[in-house]
DNA sequence: ACTACTTATACGAAATACGTATTAAAGCCC
DNA sequence: GGGCTTTAATACGTATTTCGTATAAGTAGT
């Protein structure tokens, strides 16, 4: 089989047509350069180039190896290219999941927006999934990175898991806007000891479900649960419908539903973290400069 | 640089997921195998294949290094089997001329269709050329064969001209309906030693018009040259406008012209080759395909 | 006819690839 | 859990390939 040496040997003796001038431009000798070539024509079985002792032309054949050659050569520069780009981790393909409710974060859109312009060859691969949805894909392979609301210490299930913080957010108090308390601008959690709350499923959502019962432990209450959201902005209409009250993050304000309120919470655990989770042991380039991208500065 | 050994040992190892099967198909032993994929790597400067020990797995850059890769050794077998095809004269292109008078032989069609059954890959380029104007370009590289009428033994201008007779056609005599002669089948050239004749210029169709002289030079006169016609069906229009007489190859009793009628000559002489004219020097596997296929008998 | 130039051949040296032997590490079996 | 098996990596000597120097052979121009 020929090589990509007898190649670019050959189209630099179609280009010069000439082994003396081809030979310099390669830096080797002539003779060499005569073998290879005579080895290329052996081996395809056809004369590339007609020599007559004098000047050096290329037959039919000759021409239409040049062609094929030259596209191999481009290919496989084009391939390298290609590799170069992936190590650096500027193209391959990105499966990206999040929560529902980092869908309303403000910062998420012009992240992703600032990560495509960035690396605009990566295919990104967006899908919607529940944070321990996020963690099971993520070891099983079927995901490579997921933005989730956790915490380094307790990564949901697996310790597999690499979590990084990219924003602490604090945690709102939503309410019906014609409870007693809808006027004021902050509140302590206490203070709302007595009432129901609606949650999402530990199952799905472990992190703010465990941070409200901690906070109420301090507090030294246990929240009574009412009703159950698969969704987060589920919670919001059920606390709008007067079912309960709510712990959600505060980029949850920019949903306006009616009849809710949102107050500050003056506890100082109040509060959320934003995360990118993904596989500890995952080294791709793409992963790599992705996670670089979303946890700099600017 | 990369190599076309390394793209088939990674592609044969991303296709069985181990070193040790890859190394058995590839009919080597397992150690070069590793080497030869750590240079790859190596030379890529990522990460191909994730080897934990116990079984081996595509990274990402792997997975589209392996698709660039299958791309490249395709590219290559094409290539490859294109010249396979150019070697036995199968593929490339074939500039093909004819005289004018040619073009009335019943065989040329059907002796062209059968090469393109036989080669349809060959790009056939055709013009129409004098048998002078055919040598020229044959000599300059414009033309790869022409179809004449001429003799080995004087072929036209130069020497460096190879001529293959393909027919042997008989010369027949065009006279006016209203001729004297013109109720016979056949004819001797010295019966019509005093009329007039009508020929093609010298320059441009030596054969005819030194035939003619030959032919009466054994009939012991010299035919009186009346007319001049650049084309061969034009010298029967001259005929039938009653112009001269002419010598002319019978397959043009296809030409059904009124006012013409075509005598068999008895003169021995009375003959025309058709020949495939090419260069000499020229070893084309195209070229000499297309001579076998015309030469050879069925 | 001689010189200058170009490609092909001969042969020894350097670089490269391969194979055998061995190591290291991980899963499997008892 | 310890030994066994399997798998990929490393070490090193051997074989192959490729390269360079020297030389030959042939052509065009002076």
């Amino acid at each position: 089989m020929f090589d990509f040496r007898q190649l670019r040997y050959f189209v630099t003796v179609a280009e010069e047509l000439s082994f003396t001038r081809a030979a310099q431009r390669l830096y080797i000798s002539q003779p060499p350069l005569s073998q290879q070539i005579q080895s290329l024509e052996n081996d395809l079985g056809v004369r590339l180039l007609e020599r007559n002792k004098r000047n050096v032309s290329l037959t039919e054949p000759g021409k239409l190896f040049l062609d094929q050659a030259r596209q191999i050569l481009d290919k496989a520069e084009e391939a390298r290219a290609l590799m170069a780009d992936a190590a650096t981790g500027f193209s391959g393909k990105l499966r990206l999941a999040y929560t529902v409710s980092v869908t309303f974060h403000p910062a998420l859109p012009q992240m992703l927006l600032r990560y495509r312009r960035f690396a605009p060859q990566v295919n990104l691969m967006l899908s919607e999934m529940y944070t321990e949805q996020q963690y099971a894909a993520l070891l099983s392979g079927d995901l490579d990175v997921g933005f989730v609301r956790d915490e380094p210490e307790h990564p949901g299930t697996a310790r597999n898991i690499r979590l990084d913080v990219i924003d602490r957010e604090p945690l709102v108090l939503a309410l019906p806007t014609n409870h007693p308390l809808a006027a004021r601008e902050s509140i302590w959690l206490r203070e709302v000891a007595m009432e129901a709350f609606v949650v999402q499923p530990r199952e799905l959502a472990a992190t703010l479900y465990d941070r409200l019962a901690q906070i109420a432990a301090k507090a030294n209450f246990h929240p009574l649960i009412r009703q159950h959201a698969q969704q987060i902005n589920g919670l919001l209409v059920l606390v709008a419908a007067g079912m309960g009250l709510a712990l959600v993050p505060a980029s949850m304000r920019s949903v306006n539903l009616n009849g809710v309120k949102y107050l500050r919470l003056e506890d100082p655990d109040a509060y959320m973290l934003l995360a990118l989770a993904s596989r500890a042991d995952d080294t791709s380039p793409v992963l790599q400069r992705f996670l670089n991208v979303m946890t700099e500065p600017e």
